[in-house]
DNA sequence: CTGAAAGCGCTTACAG
DNA sequence: CTGAAAGCGCTTACAG
């Protein structure tokens, strides 16, 4: 049998005998409430289950404890690690945080951003997906907005998830492998981090030609989606005689994409073909043969992010940044490419 | 250069030169104002950037059009696509939909859930982790909180989702497609899923042995958590006699493992052994050779649960499931076992 | 069509 | 050590 409505702190008063202002001093534990009137109080809100009302205790107070995350309706795999590493980071600095999803444009977005800043509920906002920078702030008079996106247009604050350098290492290491027939398979050119791979790759193959003047060819850029089955479809339609060839995946579905599609052409992995992927998704170390790719920590960027976002509101200096975020994982989809020295 | 404080309502009001009340009307277009009041009202917000606060709105019109959703600290993948669909329910309701996380036991998690429904500022608690029924609420004078969870001791409301029946079609099948030895490796055994299919495996193999006769063989369970790393142990310490064998696994992730644990012995799949997962993971389609698996519909899922917590918030009755949520995806892994007829 | 006033549930100087 | 009062930023009867 509980009452039509929730308890307030003036129930709790009134039956304890009590003003509205000794039950605030002792559920914040912040007057100097003597012991028998504090047991008394506490007595009294347990028995009728009483609980704060959050919103109205931080409209007062303008501290709600809360940090939201701005991430996509679908968040990736990655997304999800990102966030368990700013959820850890928010803990431990006292916070709770909160996921918010948004869709639709980047106008759609940057306006519920700032719905969400202005709403009076959350101390600062972290958003993993692109917004137009007028809503980003660095905690003046409204909460800190940050944004700390690999996929961005803008590449703002932790960025650093989309850099692109090791797919020259990659490449390079192919070439000493004794690899001179080279294709790309893309992610979707809106992510950033697809951009910088593609560009990268691009860029290191036109440098091999004609600086190096080295005889290496690029079978182009194929796929442009993040799905395993465009990455086939890919490798479906190569001519016979592509092979040997090293094919270069923006992420591990898309490498994956490639053995399915290499198996199915009948092309040996890594004998015909070798792979390298991205992102050392879980089923990378268990595919036959398992997958060469790049081990990026997710968890330390959103740990990272996070971080940034609590110095702004407390009005510190941002920390520096952590080791290097991205590693090579050496496995047997690349075949005898190694580690330069 | 911006205000040291956001702006309210009563600014605007001032500026505008009218009353605070004629701003709320204006903004929530409820009263009826005279377009050029209204106009200027509407001029003067938009100049200095006001933007109501939530929070305050809320307390006051005891509608916050929030809804929380409860996940552990680090989802799997399976919550997300959980939460995909019960996102775009609560969008089509026109309610937004926010995620939080919680951690340590269960005691923990049903005072952060009681917590936030006493909160005040969501309509409605939907938790996809475990927390004593204490926590659970149909909404009477405090928000509803409903529990939907694939994963827990309670297997309240969508609890469908744990269901092993498919487990039995299977075994039929692999039995009919002459296999008579099985392993089932299983899932962590915290998880009513994990259960549930262990449980059904082990009766269904006591089944075909006891009540039919056949000489069908069990190898065991062997397993124990969810790493595609567990189930390739698992199939490196199988006796090198163990083929032909057919493999259950209790998720596409240990299937994998299973995969490359059997590559590694030099066992054919579907030669020597066959495979099946569950969950239909999207690496599954494109692992050689593809992977016999159970679609399970999280979005769907996901979905009928917030439809459930509308419908309690509302005091509507509660929506009817729709159609079955789990379905076998007959793929090579599985070899000549086909579905029954 | 518009305004003055009360109140949502808290917290916090300020007196006593 | 405790209470009366004001106020956080809104909305909503109630008058006019």
């Amino acid at each position: 049998m509980s009452a039509a409505v929730p308890p307030t702190s003036r129930d709790v008063a009134r039956l304890a005998g009590v003003s509205q202002a000794t039950v605030s001093y002792v559920l914040t534990g912040k007057g100097a409430i003597s012991p028998a009137t504090r047991e008394r109080v506490l007595k009294v809100a347990e028995s009728i289950g009483y609980r704060p009302n959050l919103a109205a205790r931080s409209m007062r107070t303008r501290r709600s404890g809360r940090l939201a995350v701005i991430t996509g309706v679908v968040a990736v795999g990655n997304q999800m690690r990102m966030l368990t590493g700013a959820s850890r980071a928010a803990d431990e600095a006292g916070y709770a945080m909160e996921t918010s999803s948004v869709d639709g444009t980047v106008e759609d977005r940057t306006e519920r951003v700032l719905e969400l800043a202005a709403g009076g509920q959350y101390e600062g906002i972290l958003t993993f997906v692109p917004v137009l920078p007028e809503a980003l702030s660095d905690g003046g008079d409204t909460p800190p907005v940050l944004a700390a996106t690999a996929f961005d247009e803008q590449m703002h604050s932790a960025g650093e998830l989309a850099q692109a350098d090791l797919m020259e290492v990659f490449v390079h290491a192919l070439v000493a492998a004794g690899h001179r027939r080279f294709l790309h398979v893309a992610g979707s050119q809106e992510f950033a981090s697809a951009r910088a791979r593609r560009d990268t790759y691009l860029a290191c193959l036109a440098g091999l030609q004609s600086v190096q003047g080295l005889d290496a060819e690029s079978l182009g850029v194929v796929g442009g989606e993040w799905s395993a089955e465009s990455a086939r479809q890919a490798v479906l339609a190569l001519p016979d005689d592509a092979p040997p060839v090293a094919v270069l995946a923006a992420n591990d579905m898309l490498a994956i994409g490639v053995l399915r599609g290499a198996a199915e052409r009948g092309w040996s992995v890594p004998g015909d073909v070798v792979v390298t992927g991205w992102d050392n998704a879980a089923f990378g170390a268990y595919t036959m043969p398992s997958l060469t790719t790049v081990d990026v920590d997710f968890q330390a960027a959103g740990r990272h992010a996070m971080h940034l976002l609590i110095a702004a509101l407390r009005g510190e200096a941002p920390p520096a940044r952590g080791p290097a975020l991205q590693r090579i994982v050496w496995r047997e989809s690349s075949g005898a490419a190694r580690p330069p020295r």
